[in-house]
RNA sequence: GUGGCUGUGGCCUAACGGUCAAGGCACCUGUCUGUGGAACAGGAAAUUGUGGGUUCGAAUCCCAUCAGCCACCCCA
């Protein structure tokens, strides 16, 4: 047992993992640049308080999983347990409200939160987000949520679906809340101890309760989308109106809620298999409240954030392949101290000559033949005393085993037209 | 925060309560004094997660604790 271990809910990314999290990067930056957002990278640690209102006192991200302490400063700051407050803190503080809007921002990076870690949940992981500020129309939920599409899509991912529903703004929500909050307290004696708590606590909540007793309550309770005030319900259909004449396949689940309180009106997952208990890959919706709580002209926003554990973990259970990490195209092997100093000049050479190179750090030439052939190297450079003595050096193919003279000076030429 | 299952070299696994905890993979070296991927041989590597207890004797039984996995809660 080693003396130390990584703290619970950590884990380290080694570097056979590493090709799943590079192509994912990878794409995610490939996509959200073609579709005209632009990275931005804010703290890791903010002001605690920045997340109690962005996030909101009553969720548990702020009551109870939060990563806050105080300071060498006395500052009571925090660990970010999401992106969105510490993007519109940056965009009130830059701004950025003087860009032509739409504003449209992602970011990657790790996220934590004080969790009991399982399949899919861990204390520090990995998210990507992003953000389109400054647009009311549909149109941008509509873009957000293609934005998340498209990237599982591009990575191919099996057996996606798409959930949207719309929690209502400030106006209808309230109202509906009370209403259903009235249908649970009739139907108390029925339910779970769980939603009696949350009929308290969070209303909303009790619609994705999963026990079999409180499916008939759910089922009978009033639904959200009957609910919505004139403006929300538009806003709705207009969004279905986009995702239908796009054809993309959609569920309208009644029953999703979200666990920050700042959504309004449109609120999607995307759903994947291959993550046990958590089939939520991606989570998202419109906040149009949120900038302003923060502090900034009245501003709506819509985004989404993405766990990239879970992302590696469905690409892994549904057996994607991924592209190898290049590895360097030259290996370097040398014989005798004497010839240390040529080979490393030789190594500088390739490198200046824009190839990939390593070199033996000792050993036989067998075990620095098994060196070269572990790093996947294309070609091996042998420089021993006979060849230094002809201003040569042995360039052997690894696939066919073949081997030939070159020139000391020309190996980068000779390793160049060798590429073919 | 709650519950279930599991902890043996880096990884996977074996060992009726009884000498010195065994094997495979991987690693290093050699057979091959200057030639990789195979084979063979050898080597290094474990106070059996930790701390107590029961016992003449514990990897094995009991308790606690920590961690991992899974589920709830909640979320990505």
């Amino acid at each position: 047992m080693p003396k130390y271990a990584r703290l619970k809910g950590t884990q380290d990314i080694l570097p056979v993992e590493q090709p799943y999290w590079e192509h994912l990067r990878m794409r995610v930056a490939e996509i959200a640049r073609a579709y005209g957002f632009e990275r931005i990278d804010t703290p890791i640690f903010e002001l605690t308080e920045l997340f109690n209102r962005g996030v909101g006192d009553a969720t548990d991200i702020v009551e109870k999983e939060m990563y806050a302490f105080k300071d060498r400063g006395g500052n009571e700051i925090a660990l970010r347990p999401e992106f969105t407050a510490g993007v519109m803190r940056a965009y009130i503080e830059n701004g950025m409200q003087v860009l032509p809007k739409p504003v449209k921002l992602y970011s990657i990076g790790p996220i934590f939160r004080h969790e009991q870690p399982q399949a899919g949940r861990y204390r520090q992981f990995h998210q990507f987000n992003a953000e389109i500020l400054g647009v009311q129309d549909p149109l941008a939920d509509l873009e957000i949520m293609l934005l998340a599409w498209d990237i599982y899509d591009s990575l191919g991912f099996q057996s996606l679906a798409f959930q949207v529903h719309s929690t209502g703004c400030p106006i209808c929500r309230p109202q509906y809340v009370s209403l259903l909050a009235e249908h649970y307290r009739a139907h108390a004696d029925a339910i779970c101890d769980d939603c009696k708590r949350r009929v308290a606590v969070n209303p909303l909540r009790v619609l994705d309760c999963k026990q079999p007793q409180c499916q008939p309550i759910i089922a009978g309770a009033p639904k959200m989308l009957e609910h919505l005030c004139g403006e929300c319900a538009a806003h709705f259909t207009k969004l279905r109106g986009y995702l239908e004449h796009l054809g993309k396949p959609h569920t309208i689940n009644p029953r999703l809620v979200r666990g920050l309180d700042y959504y309004t009106k449109t609120v999607f997952e995307v759903w994947a298999e291959g993550i046990g208990a958590q089939a939520a890959v991606c989570g998202g919706g419109r906040y149009d409240g949120l900038i302003e709580l923060l502090g900034g002209h009245p501003t709506p926003g819509v985004g989404f954030a993405a766990g990239m554990e879970r992302a590696v973990m469905v690409m892994q259970a549904q057996h994607i392949a991924v592209p190898p990490l290049p590895a360097p195209l030259v290996f370097i092997a040398f014989l005798g101290d004497a010839t240390a100093r040529h080979a490393a000049q030789l190594l500088r050479a390739l490198r200046q000559a824009g190839l990939g190179a390593q070199i033996a750090m000792g050993g036989s030439l067998r075990s620095q033949l098994r060196q070269a052939d572990k790093s996947a190297a294309r070609f091996t450079l042998i420089v021993g005393e006979d060849e230094i003595a002809q201003d040569v050096v042995t360039l052997r193919d690894m696939a066919t085993g073949e081997q030939e003279t070159a020139p000391l000076n020309g190996v980068a030429q000779t390793i160049v037209e060798r590429l073919g």
